[in-house]
DNA sequence: TCGCCCATGTGTACACTGTCCACAACAGCA
DNA sequence: TGCTGTTGTGGACAGTGTACACATGGGCGA
């Protein structure tokens, strides 16, 4: 029996962090075939335990994929503050401010790109505004996709880019333009473009956002 | 034996239209709960029928799925074609083209407000681009949403509004803005809002894009 | 008109899923 | 040391997709 135990790295009964492990096996599943492909009694098995162990960490599957979209939520923001750093300020807080929105929509998309299982799963579950920047939907800065966007657009006040009047919900615009490029480009569509016309596009659209924000 | 067919409405053996029985089905499952709610057994007992005479007309469940949102993207072109009817021209051809442009973002987020599940089914199979003006995917008037927009930007063009060399791919830009829109209302953040939050939002978006185009 | 064929629907069966219930083990505290 | 509440197990059940063999009879050729 503790050779069982052993054999999926187990040596007590208790597993020590069974939570954390099927959060770990969902997202792995998920990158692998998007929402559908988070299956409770698969995250249990590669977690190597009984299929009833996780009812004592989540209410029921839903709760499992709730849990494991707000990872994928946070692996977006990871992303996109990536893209951030490899657009450092210059001192030009116009120019600066436009890329910074500008770097926020090319990280979204390329992780859509790079990640298309992940990317579904992050949005395949109810949303709403009081939700959109809890911390567990946070990457590793502490800052949700939807605050990063709400930043890149103060900025853009700041600079004196944005008239203030128009900044008001203003997130919405962005992130709606951006997020239907990205849900366009996995399995819309503009699946299959090339990535030169994905780029394009991309450009063109952020072009729009830029100026008709 | 064949009072159990007539239970059902049928008298013969066959049963005449099976295949759009189950899609008839399917849609009206997917309207209640989207697309994870379309399924196959459920669909051959409200056709009155045993599970598997659906794989008469369908490969698996997942051609059954495609052919629901293939019905449900032509639900979609119905509702902007409405729409289109409720702007009528009015003879200035600058404004009736950006008239024309708006239609079309209003009609898409009035549906995906009126029918949220069959909203979410219409976009939850992988498309491309060849695919995406396919007859089936087509509303009554033989046209596809994304035929629409088409429509609706060569009236920009001719209409000296959209100069022509933005025009190549212009339908990706609409698109996404719009589309990005109808997902945030439905279950993203944007979830909730009041109609009034939300007609607002539609037409700062539909500003954006007008401008930024 | 008869008889056959094959498109269409049925029955049975299997693997797999989510989830409920009663029970077992054991970590940590009294 | 012994109790207790938390965590994991085992068995069971309904529901799903789907494969295989079989039944039915509508409509065609003879």
């Amino acid at each position: 029996m503790s050779d069982d135990l052993e054999v999926h790295g187990r040596t007590t009964y208790r597993h020590g962090d069974l939570r954390g492990a099927l959060l770990a096996a969902g997202v792995e599943m998920a990158r692998e075939g998007g929402p559908a492909a988070v299956v409770l009694r698969e995250a249990t098995r590669r977690a190597g335990v009984s299929p009833n162990a996780a009812y004592r960490h989540f209410a029921d599957r839903d709760a499992l994929l709730q849990a494991v979209s707000d990872a994928c939520l946070g692996l977006v923001a990871d992303r996109i503050e990536t893209e951030l750093d490899a657009h450092p300020a210059t001192g030009d807080t116009v120019a600066d401010a436009r890329m910074q929105l500008r770097a926020v929509g090319l990280g979204y998309i390329a992780f859509a790109r790079e990640e298309p299982g992940l990317f579904r799963t992050a949005f395949s579950v109810p949303d709403n505004l009081q939700s959109a920047a809890e911390p567990r939907k946070a990457g590793i800065r502490g800052r949700t996709p939807f605050q990063l966007v709400g930043s890149a657009l103060d900025a853009l006040v700041a600079a004196g880019v944005l008239p203030p009047e128009r900044r008001q919900n203003a997130e919405f615009l962005a992130w709606a333009a951006v997020h239907g490029l990205g849900m366009l480009v996995i399995d819309g569509p503009l699946r299959g473009l090339d990535d030169h016309m994905i780029a394009f596009a991309t450009d063109r659209l952020l072009d729009m956002v830029d100026r008709g924000l």
